[in-house]
DNA sequence: CATAGAAGTGACCACCTGGTCATTCCCACG
DNA sequence: CGTGGGAATGACCAGGTGGTCACTTCTATG
């Protein structure tokens, strides 16, 4: 760590912009601070997390997580802000995406892609997922909104996209349908590292099974599950 | 307090019954004491409880408690144990209530009756979701497996009848249609109390509005997604 | 009334928490 | 070399936690 570290402390120290302590860091021992730091709230949870543990495994004195971010919260503050922009930007591939697939087709797309993204960032995904049910993170209610609002934004636009091409019944809520869309994802993606919530679908099973998995989900969602045109008369009004 | 519960003193003491401490108390203070616990235990987690809290909330001492339960997992395990019997129980009553409604009206009411538990029993309802999502609470194995087993194979059950009586398509895999099921009747619940997971859509508004919300998701789950015919050919295998 | 045995009590314990700050260390500069 | 100033440190703090236990209070009974 010497080495670069110094390298870097010069140049900081060249530019002399005073940022705060933690901006001129080595960006190396940054890193460093924010993954363990991330994943302790990941696998503990705001409450449970604790300072001490992180400053311990770090090999770091308490004093300067301290001084880097001023609370327990601010460390937290600083963590969630930096993965709400790790997420927004796959989504927006997503969306971006544009191909002559179909409604369904990109319905399953969107699946995988959400389920590789929590994969991929597990401890991301666990304090997104901690956050939406847990009710005692700071900033809950702001975060929530701001990302909740993106998500079902997306999938309300996917759906009223799939509309216009004529793919989506015209008289559905495209609100209501987004809202089932992230509920029945959420589930799928929780259970894909949980046995015990996927109770024997297979969500938590080998790649292909999950992948075949999500895409019956996604179908499901599409067909219905009503017999065709007997039912309609009944249950609608 | 005095009368009665010396009139039941006498009464355990007759039948000479060496029950537990908290077996022997007056029924009125046993309700006091887990009516107080579960509320703290369902307000705050498992882990951020405070025993001390309860007890200075009940005026009792706290040795008292430990007495009765010998530590605080010991207190939440008996209060678990009350809560999965009363959780279990209309449930029960929804799946026996048989009648000669279509399957969507039966999907509808389902919904319903379910907001309708969670509403009447807060504490409850806020302990069950605690636990399905938040990994740390003892037991959680035992409920998931014990309570949401029983749900899911009341919702696929639900299903089969459904296709039995050539309602529903032949071809859905019920245990996949429960899991839809049940991931948006779980967030539509949890929507009625939070209006940041409710997002707009109506379900943490007026009784009337969340009705009407609940039943045009069940509509939703039963008529798919997809404009009817079209689709079918590309999305199916 | 005396008494045994159960119920009730709260000071006390070890431990852990987030947070503080006087001090020391480090190193680029003049 | 000496020095200024940012970075690093860890003993220390007040407050909260679950849990203990020697003690007192109650009361149904002989």
């Amino acid at each position: 760590m010497p080495r670069e570290a110094s390298a870097f402390r010069k140049e900081t120290r060249q530019m002399n912009l005073s940022r705060s302590t933690f901006d001129n860091l080595d960006p190396q021992k940054q890193r460093r601070v924010l993954d363990e730091s991330l994943r302790e709230f990941a696998e503990r949870g705001y409450n449970q997390a604790s300072i001490n543990r992180i400053v311990a495994r770090l090999d770091i004195a308490k004093g300067s997580l301290f001084q880097y971010f001023g609370s327990k919260e601010g460390l937290f503050k600083h963590l969630f802000r930096k993965a709400v922009d790790e997420i927004k930007a796959p989504l927006r591939a997503i969306r971006d995406a544009r191909g002559a697939e179909s409604f369904p087709e990109r319905l399953k797309r969107v699946f995988s892609a959400s389920a590789a993204f929590a994969q991929a960032h597990p401890f991301l995904w666990s304090i997104y997922r901690r956050m939406l049910t847990q009710e005692d993170f700071p900033l809950r209610a702001t975060l929530l909104t701001e990302v909740r609002a993106e998500a079902l934004t997306f999938f309300r636009e996917l759906v009223e996209l799939g509309q216009q091409r004529g793919e989506v019944r015209a008289d559905l809520d495209p609100a209501l349908a987004a809202f089932v869309i992230e509920a029945t994802l959420d589930r799928a993606l929780s259970a894909q590292d949980s046995s015990v919530l996927d109770a024997g679908l297979g969500l938590s099973a080998d790649a292909d099974t999950r992948q075949a998995r999500l895409d019956a989900l996604a179908e499901a969602l599409c067909l219905g599950f009503s017999q065709s045109a007997a039912v309609e008369g009944v249950t609608h009004v």
